[in-house]
DNA sequence: ATCCGTCTAGACCGAACGGTCTAATGATGC
DNA sequence: GCATCATTAGACCGTTCGGTCTAGACGGAT
């Protein structure tokens, strides 16, 4: 049934749909541009979701099992002291950029251009944002603790900040192709963060 | 010519790009819905602009004129300490984001969206981010003259940094409906900044 | 072999898209 | 009055939009 080598209409879809969404936004792209761009035909497409904010939805749950991974993969290595990882999370998140060309965040992108439309995007981005924040909360918390944030510190509301902040970070990156406004955000994060 | 009272069609057209383009986005938004917001007729708009495009910078134009008077306004008053006049500033735009109920800023819906199809708008946004940091840089150089950030701050990358979290701050405030996001960044920016 | 559900395939639909065109209208200078 | 020019007015154009529909191809299970 699935066949390993050449991935079924779906995932190619979706792949598609990873690239040209997060490249010309929702209304950029037409259902035509995504089936040119999987080769598939449009029976496909209909079979397999039930139309295009159908498709856009599943899009960013399979961007967001790319962030689980990131996630996984960056904050697990307890070697790392608990700040470290954090900063390790969001150094293999714009890796990811540099590789797409300095295109910013999907869920940015996405987000800024469909809430408005649906409020559908809009909460579903928005708790993305929020789990990713809830994520990184855990090592802020393990740092406050181990005496290198300040006692008073509140984990979550700091999360929810960098979070922000990194998803402008991204934007200015994306407009102006270039990685350095992410590196000069985390900078001043943590230098302010962990300075008592 | 002009009559004051019942503003010419190009001016009435602009105002309903700015409130819908902020709502709806670019590819969001027909000539048509703009007509009909705007009462003018299809002939209007072609005559006073060359095409959508050109229609979207225009309206980017007359919101950057609103920006230099909240800039204005706020960075003139030499009575406050400089870094008051700064935080003036934000909590003017915070107070504009309100009335309109809190759907960000037109800069980052457009630079988000538009940055990926048409290199002109990617780096007109860019631009216009430069500028609102340059203007914020002066007052920022001010307070570190005046002792009240640390003296090897670099005021330009300082406010570089400020508009872009600003931008992320504000999407996320659009995003869920409140200011709080806009808040809590600056309260952080603030305190880490003047803190040595 | 045959049956059945999944998936592929693309013609086709009405609506909406951005943009053009010509005709009428209104104010201004002569 | 008359000519001029900016503006209004909306019918109209070809294209593309998201979405539907019917027909066939493929692969087990029986």
């Amino acid at each position: 049934m699935d066949n390993e080598l050449s991935p079924a209409a779906r995932e190619r879809l979706l792949g598609a749909g990873l690239e040209l969404l997060l490249q010309r936004g929702y209304h950029g792209v037409g259902v035509q541009a995504l089936l040119d761009a999987a080769q598939a035909p449009k029976g496909s497409f209909y079979h397999h979701f039930r139309d295009k904010e159908d498709f856009a939805l599943q899009v960013i749950d399979a961007y967001m099992a790319g962030v689980h991974g990131a996630l996984d993969a960056s904050l697990s290595d307890t070697s790392l002291p608990p700040l470290d990882r954090v900063r390790r999370f969001f150094d293999m998140v714009a890796q990811g950029y540099a590789s797409d060309g300095y295109l910013g965040c999907l869920l940015g992108g996405l987000g800024q251009e469909l809430s408005g439309v649906s409020p559908v995007f809009g909460e579903r981005i928005d708790g993305c944002l929020t789990y990713i924040a809830g994520r990184l909360a855990q090592p802020l918390d393990e740092a406050r603790v181990a005496g290198q944030l300040p006692a008073d510190t509140d984990p979550q509301a700091l999360a929810m900040l960098l979070v922000n902040c990194w998803e402008g970070a991204a934007l200015r990156s994306r407009l102006s192709h270039d990685p350095a406004p992410l590196r000069a955000m985390l900078d001043f994060f943590f230098q302010a963060a962990t300075r008592e």
